[in-house]
DNA sequence: GCCGTTTTCGGCCCGACTGTTTTCAGTCG
């Protein structure tokens, strides 16, 4: 079985790592890290690339190039064998501890013969960090709480958590406030809070101070708190210098380096308060982002493209796509009622698609198969059919007869074809059996697209976030069988699942493949999750053209021969 | 280690804050 990704990244971020603590070139240590980033958000297996592939990715050149072939073919690479014998494996994890980076590290290892966590505890708990030369007390006690706070740290929110935590902070930030950060690139997981404000720092610091756990630092241009387990880092600024300090806030960490050169490059320099011109000194400060992009002669990118992902390269030629808006959905196409585990009556549901503006909702009930309770069998779908027509004929958003069917751990669906022929929709879904081997699964999905009853594949990895990892999946495969059956994908717009991932949508895209945003509501206030799909295909580089939700509901009928 | 319409060698984003310092190194985003 070839290594996945995943494995190969981490064994190029444990290379970096263990360079990093050898007190390593950081230039060396950064190669490392941003190549095993590149690999990790490869669509296609990195087994399936010859030399040359690597190589043409950015960041990878002839050495690393060489490292990755090395550990396809052994699993390994003499350089990590060479890194592992001469430095403890259990250095690693200390440099995940806030306040504790290289230095410390190789300090810490050199001079106390620290090798790891429980090592390191211990040397606190006995005072012998504060005997070393540039340390103290206070970085003692630091680092004692480093490590609690390491041990009960939880992974990333998601972005409904993450919107709360938000808003609890701006609404005790006296003055105007915006987010900034992964969270307003509309990424699926949120490490911590970014928020950008105009209020007056020494106020806002008592406010903040009064409602954080802990402080981390404090001063006149940025507070960084912890709230609830989370960090959160303000940043302030004036309403005329906002633009440029909402751009760095904004990240990602990589579009700042590169939009940094591009300003290099044109002999100015740009950092969170503007740009400065190198030869005379000139401050130029910038009320809003679009005037910084301007100023560096590119069309403003939005919030959701800024990965360096081709996105300035595009942006410096003026030629960005035009993303998909909330305004051009007209419908939700994943929504289930109380006739399977719904809670909402039909006619709720067409009250509350009203409300939203849309034109049409496609419920999609479960089907009866595996044990998900109240499952509609064929008799109780045409039952629902039934009065979906009724409900119709007073409605002003339409209904459309669908259904959610479970796709079976061999490829068969749970309902006969006949079943599914008389809907208006078909979804085709995994809700069981989620270890099967990466081949299987893969096999069980492309089954299912090769249904020519089924229209969109649900949920495609079947992750829970923070409960469930993806199924094991040869995802070029799957968008492969979707092109050639001309089947949509969905992108399920639930916080906690966020499926398909922004990468995975884009190669979608790329590949001819429709998408299908489906809030997949079984509660009235989940119908706005739908802002969270646009965003996702936003981040896929996603257009009106790409998705079936923007679609006119006789268009999507016609999908039915 | 990567990379190049100013470079195949010499750069590599830029600034805030803290702790242990008498001017700065380390960490972080």
């Amino acid at each position: 079985m070839a290594m996945s990704n995943r494995q190969v990244a981490l064994i190029l971020g444990e290379i970096g790592a263990l360079l990093e603590i050898q007190g390593e070139n950081p230039f060396r240590v950064r190669a490392y890290a941003r190549a095993a980033d590149q690999i990790d958000r490869l669509a296609h297996p990195v087994s399936t690339l010859s030399r040359e592939d690597l190589e043409a990715i950015p960041g990878i050149g002839e050495a690393i190039a060489g490292k990755i072939q090395e550990i396809m073919n052994t699993g390994t690479c003499a350089e990590l064998e060479r890194l592992r014998t001469a430095t403890p494996s259990g250095l690693i994890q200390l440099l995940d501890l806030t306040g504790v980076g290289p230095k410390t590290v190789r300090k810490l290892w050199m001079d106390l013969g620290v090798d790891g966590i429980d090592a390191l505890e211990a040397a606190a708990r006995n005072r012998r960090i504060r005997a070393l030369k540039g340390f103290g007390a206070k970085k003692e006690g630091e680092i004692l709480r480093a490590i609690a706070e390491a041990r009960q740290r939880a992974g990333r929110m998601n972005r409904a958590e993450a919107e709360r935590l938000a808003s609890t902070l701006i609404a005790a930030i006296p003055g105007e406030a915006w987010v900034a950060g992964s969270l307003r690139r509309g990424r699926s997981t949120i490490g911590d809070i970014d928020i950008v404000t105009t209020a007056p720092p020494g106020e806002t610091n008592l406010a903040l101070r009064r409602m954080a756990d802990a402080v981390i630092d404090e001063g006149e241009r940025k507070i960084s708190v912890m709230i609830g387990g989370r960090r959160a880092d303000i940043r302030y600024t004036t309403p005329g210098e906002c633009g440029a300090m909402l751009l760095y806030l904004t990240g990602s960490q990589a579009f700042n380096i590169r939009l940094r050169e591009i300003a290099g490059r044109c002999g100015m320099r740009l950092n969170e308060y503007g740009l400065t011109v190198r030869d005379s000194s000139a401050r130029l400060v910038f009320a809003t982002e679009e005037e910084v992009f301007a100023a560096l002669g590119m069309s403003p990118v939005p919030p959701e493209l800024r990965e360096d992902r081709g996105e300035i390269e595009k942006a410096l030629e003026g030629h960005l796509p035009a993303l998909l808006t909330r305004e051009e959905i007209r419908g939700d196409l994943h929504v289930h009622s109380e006739w399977s585990d719904g809670v909402l009556s039909l006619r709720e549901i067409a009250a509350e698609g009203e409300r939203m503006g849309y034109e049409y909702i496609l419920v999609t009930d479960h089907a009866a198969g595996i044990g998900i309770a109240h499952g509609l069998d064929a008799e109780r779908l045409e039952k629902q059919r039934q009065e979906i027509r009724v409900v119709n004929r007073t409605a002003s958003c339409t209904l459309l007869a669908g259904v959610e069917a479970d796709i079976l751990p061999d490829g068969r669906l749970s309902l006969p074809d006949a079943a599914l022929e008389a809907c208006d929709l078909v979804i085709a879904s995994v809700h069981s059996a989620f270890r099967q081997d990466g081949d299987t699964m893969t096999r069980r999905l492309i089954a299912a697209l090769e249904n020519e009853h089924v229209d969109i594949l649900g949920h495609p990895t079947a992750r829970l976030i923070g409960h469930r990892p993806p199924v094991a999946l040869d995802i070029a495969r799957v968008i492969e069988a979707a092109a050639e059956t001309e089947t949509a994908l969905e992108i399920n717009a639930s916080p906690v699942r966020m499926d398909l991932d922004d990468i995975y949508i884009r190669q979608a895209k790329e590949r001819g493949v429709t998408l299908a945003i489906g809030t997949d509501t079984h509660h009235r206030p989940e119908f706005a999750h739908m802002r969270y799909g646009v965003a996702l295909a936003r981040r896929g580089w996603c257009g009106s053209g790409d998705l079936l939700n923007t679609r006119t509901a006789d268009t999507l009928l016609e999908r039915r021969p």
